[in-house]
DNA sequence: GACCATACGGAACGCGCGTTCCGCTTGTCA
DNA sequence: TGACAAGCGGAACGCGCGTTCCGTATGGTC
């Protein structure tokens, strides 16, 4: 249950994979071949393995890395922007970094997310609602979306950005939809 | 180039297999295995093959189908209703449909659709590009977006759709986001 | 009813990839 | 510095799936 102290070749390595992964599955998702990774982190596929039980399992530790990131940004905005600022920065800055990360955007668009999204990423969650009820309180978001609606608009972002990157004026209909009507 | 005449039992086979493919593709879309659509359709592989060069070839039939559905329906409004009410009927029910349908989920997502794209679904393109049109003309869409940037909000609308089914208000803040502002 | 091109079914093939295994190397600690 | 556990690399395995092949069946025709 506890560390039982790895060796420092071993912790090298296991720097080398995650930055590996990190870069591969930004590139190209999931779909990367596991031994793809392990060539550009110079180990062998063995040595992945002994670090992570699977290759699911070290594209998880990738992914919630990031989303502790995004989570990190919220919270400074949180402490420190006016309610309307906040929300209407952070929204695009978070899109265009997802959207400019596969890995993400399979992550965050999995449907439910279900069987492993319990703990994952919460900390984000519960930020970016943070966000939205301050900028709802501030009368300049529509009050009628809860925190998982926004998250959904995410996911449709992502999917916009994605199909026609660099478009602007399409989030920018997402993010009017927001404004009170 | 031309068609040789298809024996009886060959023609009733394909369609048997266009059929098995639209219910499987729509189900689970191009991941469905090959030979679950030949089991479906209570043929052989080898059937399959003799009618579709590839698996990609046969989706790829499935989806033109359902295009030509869709422009089917646009046209009508086209020619029936007034353009506010086109516009603003057609896109939710197309929406609707297309997040059912996993085939369509992808075929339209594909980033770019790059390769073939060419003429397949171009009457859904030029179709929804009418409806848009007049209803900006009608003052009831704001002006600055075009055809392309309606079918990428449609790829983000199903996005959202498939993360969060049934729920109407982020598709409605999607339409709100269109509205003359 | 017989002939034969057309079409069929499903076994077999090849390939890609996740995962495992094992003989060798290397860091650590006395 | 010697010994041993921890770690390593990459070959090998198993599996799923797209595609092909070929012996057999069958609809169309005279």
């Amino acid at each position: 249950m506890s560390k039982p102290v790895l060796r420092a070749d071993a912790r090298r390595n296991r720097a080398r994979v995650l930055a590996a992964a990190e870069e591969a599955f930004a590139a190209d998702g999931l779909a990367v071949p596991l031994d793809d990774i392990a060539r550009l982190a110079g180990v062998g596929a063995g040595t992945v393995y002994r670090h992570f039980p699977s290759k699911e399992a070290l594209f998880q530790a990738v992914v919630v890395e990031r989303l502790e990131q995004y989570a990190d940004e919220a919270q400074e905005l949180i402490d420190s922007a006016a309610p309307a600022s906040a929300f209407y920065d952070y929204l695009p800055r978070v899109i265009e970094q997802a959207a400019r990360n596969r890995a993400m955007c399979e992550a965050l668009g999995a449907a439910g997310g279900s069987t492993y999204k319990a703990e994952t990423g919460e900390r984000f969650r519960v930020n970016l609602g943070a966000l939205l009820e301050r900028a709802q309180s501030a009368g300049i978001v529509r009050s009628d979306i809860d925190t998982d609606d926004l998250r959904a608009l995410i996911v449709g972002a992502l999917a916009v950005e994605r199909y026609a990157p660099g478009n602007q004026r399409v989030v920018q209909v997402l993010l009017d939809g927001l404004r009170v009507g």
